[in-house]
DNA sequence: TCAATATATCGACGAATGTCAATCTAGCAG
DNA sequence: CTGCTAGATTGACATTCGTCGATATATTGA
């Protein structure tokens, strides 16, 4: 703002009047749009019930179950497992499909480690991502 | 349920009365205590401007940034983004460090990958992560 | 056709979340 | 010591979220 120069500014400016806090526009390497769909996917995965409902349609045989299956485990009701299926349905982590009476949900199989290579990808994030992670 | 078997549960008991809900203890391989902590650091990423946030940390030179930096760019104020970076100093993504009267948050080095490797080793959600992710 | 069942949808309610304005706490400069 | 500034904390508010009970839809079986 005006006196106080924040070391940084201070180290490229040198000067004094320029205050730490300017826009410095196209810093950021992530632009809005893609942050708000990595952000879906990650509120998605946010909840510790739809974890493990994913965990729990993976390890089926046929990595699929339906509702039925679900419901008990969990101790949550009908309408609940129903709920989280749609929002993981919606952000693409999972499938369904109708057969009889029943519906069958399954894994979509390489939503989760496409984000995981998002995450990497985009933006200076990849910085971040120095340890070997899904080998 | 009572008498309708669901295909799995007939394909398994063969027998009628078995409804299709049963318990299945041990079934999940994802335990109810470590999907809480993984979907509280996945909450911490399900947040658009946090994700932005993380993103103009990394993106820095020096890999760090005080709060007066972020402001800006972001359009919140200064509390909110205070607010954001707490959260994600709490999920381990950022550390703070207070030089005279600034705070200067940088990222943590591996915990993005170490996220990432968790949902790879944690339980069958192995099994969704055929796709080489992050190298 | 009619009853039963699996699932989806709706409405409601309490809890959590994101945001801001206002205030509080510390360092720094004079 | 007295302002001034960077940042954290508090309180409030609207919104979203997780959950449930009740209901609607569709499919199977008699």
């Amino acid at each position: 703002m005006t006196t106080t120069t924040s070391p940084e500014a201070a180290a490229r400016l040198v000067g004094d009047g320029a205050d730490c806090c300017e826009p410095q526009p196209g810093t950021a390497p992530l632009e809005a749009e893609p942050a708000a769909e990595l952000a879906a996917k990650f509120k998605a995965l946010g909840d510790a019930n739809r974890l493990l409902l994913l965990a729990m349609i993976a390890s089926g045989e046929s990595a699929e179950a339906c509702v039925c299956d679900l419901t008990g485990p969990l101790g949550l009701g009908q309408p609940t497992v129903s709920h989280h299926l749609k929002i993981l349905v919606d952000a693409g982590f999972l499938t369904r499909e109708k057969r009889g009476t029943w519906s069958y949900y399954s894994v979509v199989p390489g939503a989760l480690s496409e984000l995981c290579a998002e995450l990497c990808k985009e933006s200076a994030l990849g910085g971040l991502m120095d340890a070997p992670s899904c080998d």
